[in-house]
DNA sequence: TCGCGGGTTGACGTTAACGTCAAGGTCAGG
DNA sequence: CCTGACCTTGACGTTAACGTCAACCCGCGA
């Protein structure tokens, strides 16, 4: 018998949202500033793969400390490339090559901190040995 | 003569602002926030060296998408090393185990990132060469 | 001496990103 | 039929991190 578990297909605002850590306040808002458009069933939302899969981006975006209208205005060109216009693309692969250029530049900043975070840790455990 | 350009050993905030690019409200703020609290000479803020490079900590922090209230507990921990009492010394170790690991998770998201960033201007690439 | 380019302290305004009610619809279980 | 657990749309409150403005002082080059 199939006793799969059936893969989720389909979510409501509330399991969403726990599924990511975020109240379902915060999905109505993103949705209030465009960022995402669920299906309803009759007045309540409904949220697929496609949504799930945006939304992660979204987070992952808020994590990089970026605003909501930057995150936007990135979600909103994958979208515009879906359309295949030879200038919308050339747009995107702009947009494309200033964010890989901006992350690797922090990770730069990020490997020069770690490095200074682990050399002061270790020279705080040289204080601590030099103690007891 | 000493044509050296002699390096500078103190700052204005005016002067310190433009440097860092931030206004010179920003510093007061930080100042207001006990983040930073430079000399004065009369009523006039005088930063040096320790404040330039804690403020540059500061705004790497912010970089990183820290709270100031995060980064004050963190630069104040750095202030109660020096005290070198072996608790204060096991609590800032203990601090930056948790910091070195938050970066080393955020490197790995960033890695991930940048891998699907380039991979969706590939595509884009391929597309524009099946379009003239 | 005058005004200009700095500096100072309040005090109030602003923006983003939600939190927090209030007031109500819907549907399954007991 | 009623309760409880969800969902809905407003509308207003909140917090962080400054921006902005007013009113003031201070030194200095013309």
């Amino acid at each position: 018998m199939t006793s799969q578990a059936e893969p989720r297909t389909t979510w409501s605002v509330g399991e969403l949202a726990d599924e990511l850590g975020v109240t379902t306040r915060t999905l109505r808002f993103y949705e209030a500033e465009g960022l995402i458009t669920p299906a309803r069933s009759g007045t309540a939302r409904v949220y697929d793969h496609r949504d799930r899969a945006r939304l992660r981006l979204i987070l992952r975006g808020k994590r990089f400390g970026m605003s909501l209208a930057e995150i936007a205005e990135i979600v909103g060109m994958y979208d515009g490339a879906a359309s295949s216009e030879r200038k919308q693309l050339e747009i995107l692969l702009d947009r494309l090559g200033e964010i890989a250029a901006d992350l690797r530049a922090r990770q730069q900043d990020l490997a020069r901190t770690l490095a200074e975070v682990t050399e002061v840790a270790t020279r705080c455990r040289d204080r601590l040995q030099q103690l007891p």
